[in-house]
RNA sequence: GCGGGUGUAGCUCAGUUGGUUAGAGCGCCGGCCUGUCACGCCGGAGGCCGCGGGUUCGAGUCCCGUCACUCGCG
């Protein structure tokens, strides 16, 4: 295994700002990273999503081995030439999937076979299998081991078991992976909210040794101030010198609030997707494009961001695109997401440098507080 | 002028042998979306059933008249 250098150039409290330097390129960290499930992030073109600020994408393990097949990605070159994404990339290992399409799976030690979405295909998913396919076969930079998220809610003895699981996949992976220059795996802690198991499934992965950490098994339903609860219990039993990765979270003030207790990554499909369907993220909460109060609102969607979507379009314009369901619609929503939320890290990334860090996020909620009138 | 058809939600239409507070799709108003089965999901408002009369315990459904639209023939 190979560690890609985490250099951390600046902490404020708990949060730290810095880089993961991959053989790609570098990730700034407090990083985001949008979800490019089937090799394209949705509605947007690749030149979008880096000028927008965006060092890193999430391609998935699932989708690509359904289709196109991961051995066709790696005929074509791999995942990042096919994709025509020369940065780094993260894949999630089908983990998730095996969790959210409950109904079409069997779960065992062995791993999880499950039935295509697609065509009703028989397919089957190992953690060697799962860093094959990441590794060698779509090329991934940083693979993430197979696991099980965890549902919520979730009696302990079933929390238990299921990390249990995730920790032996974690080893298996561990031992598929192997020793590479240019990749690096990434373990993931789970343990629902209990405290003691989110514990010992964070010291046994440490004890594994990955090349970062993430937390999978939060924003399923736990709320806000749990997930937050977790995280404070969860942050301190990771390396400070690795990387940590929040999965699948989330809302602008989560990203915030985590960052607060020391996450450095994170990755969402709420961006493309809330964008794909009218709403807009802004510093004063999330607008609804659809809302019949734009129809005449000739101002721009967020003059702060310095991305064309959100500065050279009118409300009143991406109001009928939406209304209309025209695609060009949720191209601009998608993309004003994704420069807001990397403008959000980026702002972040300075206040820390500055250590200004805690006034803005004092900030920030004082503004989400302001446009809700309490 | 004669003959036929149709009039039900903003629009396009369903409404069984007459039987509870008349439905759908779209549109309208709003909400949701957190390791993407997702250009999606959920909720809400909105109808003297063209109008008048009749039969009946009971009529959007049956009968008579009338008006409007529409097709065909003169």
């Amino acid at each position: 295994m190979t560690d890609f250098p985490f250099e951390i150039a600046a902490t404020d409290g708990k949060a730290r700002t810095g880089a993961l330097k991959t053989s790609r390129g570098d990730i700034r960290t407090p990083a985001f990273m949008p979800v490019g499930t089937a090799a394209t992030v949705k509605a947007l073109y690749m030149e979008q999503v880096r000028d927008a600020g965006s060092d890193i994408i999430l391609g998935n393990t699932y989708h690509l081995m359904l289709r196109p097949g991961a051995e066709r990605v790696q005929r074509l070159g791999g995942l990042h030439k096919f994709a025509g994404w020369s940065g780094p990339m993260l894949t999630d290992s089908g983990g998730f999937q095996v969790w959210s399409l409950a109904n079409l799976r069997k779960l065992t030690e062995e791993g999880v076979t499950f039935q295509s979405h697609v065509d009703g295909s028989k397919h089957s998913l190992t953690p060697e299998r799962s860093i094959e396919i990441q590794a060698d076969l779509l090329g991934s930079d940083i693979v993430m081991q197979l696991d099980e998220c965890t549902p919520f809610p979730c009696l302990k003895d079933d929390a238990r078991a299921s990390m249990e699981l995730s920790l032996r996949w974690a080893k298996r992976c561990q031992a598929a992976f192997g020793h590479r220059d240019s990749q690096t795996l990434f373990g993931i802690v789970q343990g629902s909210v209990y405290e003691d198991l989110r514990r010992e499934s964070a010291e046994r992965l440490v004890e594994l040794g990955f090349g970062g950490y993430a937390i999978g098994g939060l924003a399923v339903g736990e709320g806000f101030a749990m997930m937050c609860e977790v995280l404070d219990h969860t942050v301190p039993h990771l390396p400070k010198d690795r990387p940590r990765y929040l999965m699948g979270v989330g809302k602008p003030i989560d990203l915030v609030e985590a960052v607060a207790r020391g996450v450095d990554m994170f990755d969402c499909v709420l961006p493309t997707r809330s964008g794909r369907h009218g709403q807009a993220w802004t510093d004063t909460g999330p607008i609804n494009l659809k809302n019949a109060r734009f129809a005449e609102d000739d101002s721009p969607l967020d003059a702060s961001i310095d991305c064309p979507a959100s500065r050279d379009y009118s409300k009143a314009y991406i109001h009928h695109l939406i209304r209309c369901g025209e695609y060009l619609g949720s191209m601009l929503l998608s993309w004003h997401n994704i420069a807001y939320y990397q403008s959000l890290m980026g702002r972040m990334r300075t206040a820390i440098a500055a250590g200004e860090f805690q006034a803005f996020r004092q900030g920030f909620v004082d503004g989400l507080g302001a446009s809700r009138g309490d």
